[in-house]
DNA sequence: CGAAACCAACCAAACAGTTGGATGTCAATT
DNA sequence: AATTGACATCCAACTGTTTGGTTGGTTTCG
């Protein structure tokens, strides 16, 4: 180990930087807080991250790995495989805010890490089609994007979603309700729609 | 009218917040380019508006009632009723970024303008369990935010959208089959999820 | 001793908001 | 019809503060 513990001050600068970074986005976020919350000074910042937009990345890195480790792969119950993202999204309210900071700061400008994060949603495109029994075809990955949407837009909109389902939704039987009705929704979606019937050598691979 | 016309130049200022502000939100916003947006002395901002923040505010209030006024309530059929919210974002790629920064920058407090609001969605509640023949109760409400969320997904992480679906969703083409997809879903899902059969004189309300 | 981690103090630029005066508009007065 | 006074709009220049980022020196450890 280097000397003065130099990897616990990096974890420190990163956890105070996804409270921060959650709360107030990349141009509201401070440094001098992110400093302060971590109990260090905020020169280390730049000496491990370079600059805030790196730390901010790296955060994102962080949280996005972290949350792909924490859900499972679309299983045979795919209703069920959306309450399980409502519930990731649930048990930590940080996520989906840094995913919706990150979606306004790089607009649809490609993201710097593309390429390994588009084989992720492609494993979950193949594994969704798998439990479906379909080919892992662009309408498959469209029902997947849909999926996800429902799972995760009461956290991303949660102003949205107090006004239209009432305050209810704020404790836990009224969320319980609600994931309860979205699980029905997404069954009852992917059911009632048409995929490509699943061709035995089949891969026409959709990104066509 | 007043000297050197007043109402004109809030307009302008206005039209500049709205394309400042969904570009960079309320703290990354600068003033500066508002005022130079709009070919204004930035001074006018706080003669008009007082603050920054009051200027946020006043430009969410003119995009949200404009929205409003441009979606039509759900009708008889609910899908294609989706497929107008998709088109309403398609149109106005400003539009879900400003609610984004709203969501973000209020996190789950309530709204300032919250009472007028929460009625607006009510009477959608109301139209959509018309239209589908039930009763307008907490569980028909869950339904239209699902359905809202549906609608509004790709457009709000349309970075998401591009690694789940792949770039075709930026041509016309492969924009209009996630359209039809989407709607396709909507309408399953809502067929296929149970909902509380319309009594006569009936409103249990569901706001309990 | 040498290298890396660390920090207090510092800096220049950017920023929201202000000020004081110039300019235009209208309506009352002559 | 011209004069004038009251008032609102508008602007160039300014201000105090906050901010991301730097610097130069100090501590800690191998």
């Amino acid at each position: 180990m280097s000397p003065r513990d130099s990897a616990a001050t990096r974890r420190k600068l990163l956890e105070a930087g996804r409270e921060e970074f959650a709360e107030h986005g990349i141009a509201g976020g401070r440094i001098d807080r992110i400093a302060e919350r971590a109990g260090v000074n905020k020169e280390r910042v730049y000496g491990h991250f370079g600059s805030k937009e790196k730390l901010f990345h790296a955060v994102l890195e962080a949280v996005k790995s972290e949350h792909a480790a924490s859900l499972p792969r679309p299983g045979e119950d795919v209703g069920e495989w959306v309450g399980r993202l409502y519930d990731a999204h649930a048990a930590n309210g940080t996520m989906v805010r840094l995913l919706m900071w990150e979606a306004l700061y790089f607009k649809d400008r490609p993201l710097p890490e593309d390429g390994a994060r588009s084989d992720v949603y492609a494993t979950k495109v193949l594994a969704l089609a798998g439990s479906l029994g379909v080919e892992p075809d662009s309408t498959a990955a469209m029902t997947l994007l849909s999926l996800i949407g429902m799972g995760a837009w009461p956290f991303a909109m949660p102003h949205v979603a107090r006004l239209v389902v009432g305050p209810r939704v704020l404790n836990a039987q009224g969320s319980a309700d609600l994931r309860a009705h979205i699980v029905a929704m997404a069954s009852a979606a992917v059911r009632g729609v048409e995929h490509t019937p699943a061709v035995e050598g089949g891969s026409e691979a959709g990104r066509a």
